[in-house]
DNA sequence: CTAACGTGCAACCTGATGGTTGTATTTCAC
DNA sequence: GTGAAATACAACCATCAGGTTGCACGTTAG
């Protein structure tokens, strides 16, 4: 049996909408997804990331920095590289807005389902 | 009764990555999610939805526009009226997006545990 | 020490986005 | 039948997003 906790980011402070925004902004790229899938199964540098998109550094570097300030990823600095790590908490809090969605759906079958009771 | 077409079918196999990137795109403003929101709980035309926010018509308008080529959202046409309804479909298959990126991240922590069993 | 590497950053261009207003069309109420 | 309501759509505008190039700077390799 496994228990779900990820309704932990509701409980500080309500994420505003700026910050969803945000979120869900940076995961609507196909080049920002791959590097989040990337960086979930192993730490890379922003040059190995580089190598593999058919683009300039610096628009690779931009879209780092784009998942950075989404939450969706971390930077570090090992030397002359920065090492870029994805974040699952903030997948999963992503994760868990959807969630919420999904539950006002079930709601409202609830809710018909009582009125079809009620008959 | 008159329903408008010009979703994607996202049943498809490949999601292709313009397809995800729009349903992420649509996801990533406060007033289509409010948009989203409402219309799980009840269909709403779209002058009743237009009422309650700061901006035009015409301006709400282009949102529901927005989440129908997301395929977030439906639209039938009822007399004069557009009712907008959503359609948790499309966020469920959101949500398996997201979900897998976190599949990711626990086959990672599998590895390491292996390695460490490895020792 | 010096050259190459990895990065940060600014300037710039182009197309997309999110808003506006105005006009036309269809449908409903009276 | 006429006017108001609900919508569609086009034109327009400002801002933003995603790409480019060029240059500066710290770090590593030889």
């Amino acid at each position: 049996m496994v228990v779900f906790h990820d309704t932990v980011a509701l409980d500080a402070e309500p994420p505003s909408s700026e910050v969803v925004d945000r979120i869900f902004r940076a995961l609507a790229d196909a080049t920002r997804r791959d590097i989040i899938r990337r960086t979930l199964i192993e730490e890379e540098s922003i040059s190995s990331l580089a190598e593999t998109y058919d683009m300039s550094f610096a628009a690779v570097q931009k879209h780092v920095s784009t998942l950075v300030s989404a939450g969706l990823v971390d930077k570090t600095a090992h030397g002359r590289e920065r090492r870029v790590r994805a974040r699952p908490d903030t997948i999963r809090h992503a994760q868990s807005l959807l969630r919420q969605y999904e539950q006002l759906w079930r709601d409202r079958i609830d809710r018909l389902d009582q009125l079809l009771a009620d008959d």
